[in-house]
DNA sequence: AGGTCATATAGATGTCCGTCAATGTAAAAT
DNA sequence: ATTTTACATTGACGGACATCTATATGACCT
């Protein structure tokens, strides 16, 4: 009688620590937290905004100066600058009738040490 | 007569360089290849998948260890894994009747350059 | 050959999301 | 006070997506 086969093998040397992630899996709380952010950060249009606020300094930039560059209308520019606020990615400041966005300083640091790869 | 109202003003002082999303404004086509793989990363349950195949070395991990994790059903987590696959963060590979995934050195390298706030 | 096991694929369903036109709100200008 | 300007909110619509059940594929075992 032959050996039945078996489920490859499991590997549970204590991980070479390949990257930040592999430091423990991520339960089913702090995955929902991580990709809060990364819906943010996952569409063009708002990767695109934000990247024309860290071109000028990630310092505060007027919406109307955000709306002239990308072939968008208005409101849609308006929703997805609440959606990188409500991330925690923008901070909105009213200035007169403008609002001004600036873009939070370490607030990509967590995002980026998640995919810390060695 | 009174100047009139202006909008504020641009700041272009050639941009502090605060990250490398500064570095320059992305464009269309830049912006929808780096949501890619962004949009494979923002799902808690591909994220938690990740994290397991990471926590083990990221070595090659059976696809059975991986149903064993989660409370999902099978073609669920089939269907998670093609989309990593798709995106470039695994690699597949079969060994028999079972199926092996890897997590893909460097796939987050420029991810994480996206993310290099300063 | 027939059966079992591991995984993929197909199809269906409900939910989320990006976009827009229309409208609301509040500040500034006339 | 009325109008204009900047921006947010609402509601509608179409497409994308996560999940499931059911079925197909393909490898191994007897």
């Amino acid at each position: 009688m032959k050996a039945p086969a078996q489920r490859p093998e499991l590997i549970d040397e204590k991980a070479t620590e390949c990257c930040s992630l592999a430091s423990s899996p991520l339960g089913a709380g702090e995955a929902e937290r991580m990709t809060a952010k990364l819906k943010a950060l996952s569409d063009p249009t708002r990767l695109r905004l934000l990247s024309h606020i860290a071109a000028q300094g990630c310092d505060a930039v007027c919406a109307c100066d955000l709306l002239d560059v990308l072939d968008i209308s208005q409101p849609t520019v308006s929703h997805h600058l609440k959606k990188l606020v409500d991330a925690g990615l923008l901070t909105r400041e009213q200035r007169g009738k403008w609002a001004h966005y600036t873009v939070v300083r370490g607030a990509f640091t967590e995002l980026r040490e998640l995919l810390d790869l060695r």
